[in-house]
DNA sequence: CGACAGGTTGAGCGTTTTCAAATAGGGTGG
DNA sequence: CCACCCTATTTGAAAACGCTCAACCTGTCG
């Protein structure tokens, strides 16, 4: 099903980037979270990496690739509530939830790190930081799962998949990545599942922003020439990302 | 613009019993919740609790009343992103994330329990459970947050509106209150923006959902007499709402 | 009584959906 | 290298769900 090898050294450095993205933390914090019991693990394309209802004993850092957390209604339709970029963490919510209440599932290739919840747990209880910048980056995707809401419910579908794909750059900048050559990882489907919208319109929707100058797309998938110019017809403003980074107290 | 005095004592109940809906707690951890420099107040219909961007020192819970969070469009539309009934914690993340995302507004005349920050935060250095217990809480309430945005996106009114419906009543009943008698507090406007429809819309679905018999209305609000029925249409799993406590760790 | 907020109703419109079918592209086995 | 398959994309036509606009009604409160 899956490879698995241990001890990674420097492949975590996109986490505690992540962290650093809203929490100030010192190389000492750093090390540490670096010298837990980390075990790397691959799992490809469409990989459920957790179903609803599933109970797991460790917390999950995507390394590489990408994944989505989705749920279904009870006639089967997928909405899709977080994509998820290098550096995050994917389901640390399970550390105090341990009954997953979504599925998550792998969009590309992609490459794991893992630690047990009882590490992890002692490693908060002994430093304050690190404890803070996990419980802050878990509110900031709490924010971000109503930025979603107000998406859906409140813009039109251009707006609407103009602000995804905003946002998704916007946090993949934000961890280094070169946009200019990173076709964003969706299949006009998932862009559906996360829009509320259905594939067609969303073909026609992606095919008119292009003839917009908006976006290109190479292999069906979405590239982002100049994404400022998508953030205004989109209504895009990343405060909610909380993209300055706090004090630990 | 509001009174305020000092020192509840039994009133903390509502807090403690959604925290425990939760998380076990013991009868030393609810004192010493109960026995925290809590300030109370009174907030006026419609009053703002606060505003996007606004920086607070204090944690709010709500004691009687309600009250909903919100966000706008660029545009100016509005998405309300929860409904707080008595006993939630309403602004619990700005212990991390400092300066307030969204707006917080009374739906009804309210009653608040507040606490500031560094009271609250000593207690939970101090001890895990309760810590543990307000993570958990915070926790719950993002996914509610997603389930909102999977009620937004892929239900139609009349499951999306029932669904809403569904979730208020549950998370009302839970806390003891009796829904007979109690009409939700939610104007034709507010289920609207709740919901990403139009007043317009939303009225005419209620007409038939009460034509139905899912629902009756008085002096305009909305009573349910039998939830259970919406269950159905709504497609209402209650799981995603936690409700089986979690023991602390 | 008048004012105001919220609820109700009708008619027409438009964005988005549905259904159906065709096209394109990548990967695999022969 | 071609044939084939599978998945994803694209296009068209028609229908539907929900929206807009505009007017009217109702209850409450001062």
């Amino acid at each position: 099903m899956s490879a698995t090898r241990a001890k990674p050294i420097t492949e975590l450095n996109a986490f505690i980037k992540r962290l650093r993205l809203h929490t100030v933390l010192s190389e000492e914090d750093a090390a540490a979270i670096r010298s837990l019991p980390w075990m790397m693990a691959t799992r490809k394309q469409n990989a459920h990496l957790a179903r609803e209802g599933d109970i797991t004993g460790q917390c999950t850092v995507l390394l590489e690739g990408y994944a989505h957390r989705f749920r279904l209604t009870d006639e089967g339709e997928r909405q899709i509530l977080a994509i998820y970029v290098p550096g995050d963490p994917i389901d640390f919510d399970h550390l105090y939830l341990p009954t997953a209440d979504d599925g998550l599932q792998a969009l590309r290739d992609s490459v794991l790190a893992q630690v047990q919840h009882h590490a992890l747990r002692s490693l908060m209880a002994e430093r304050a930081n690190v404890a803070e910048a996990i419980m802050r980056a878990m509110l900031v995707d709490s924010s971000i799962f109503r930025e979603w809401t107000l998406n859906v419910g409140r813009r039109d579908a251009r707006a609407r998949i103009s602000h995804m794909l905003c946002e998704v750059s916007t946090r993949l900048e934000v961890q280094g990545v070169d946009l200019l050559n990173t076709p964003l990882p969706l299949t006009q489907d998932q862009i559906a599942d996360a829009t509320g919208l259905t594939p067609v319109h969303v073909n026609r929707t992606l095919k008119s922003l292009s003839a917009d100058g908006y976006l290109t797309r190479r292999k069906g998938l979405v590239i982002l020439p100049n994404p400022r110019a998508l953030w205004q017809i989109a209504g895009f403003d990343p405060r909610y990302l909380h993209l300055q980074p706090n004090r630990a107290t």
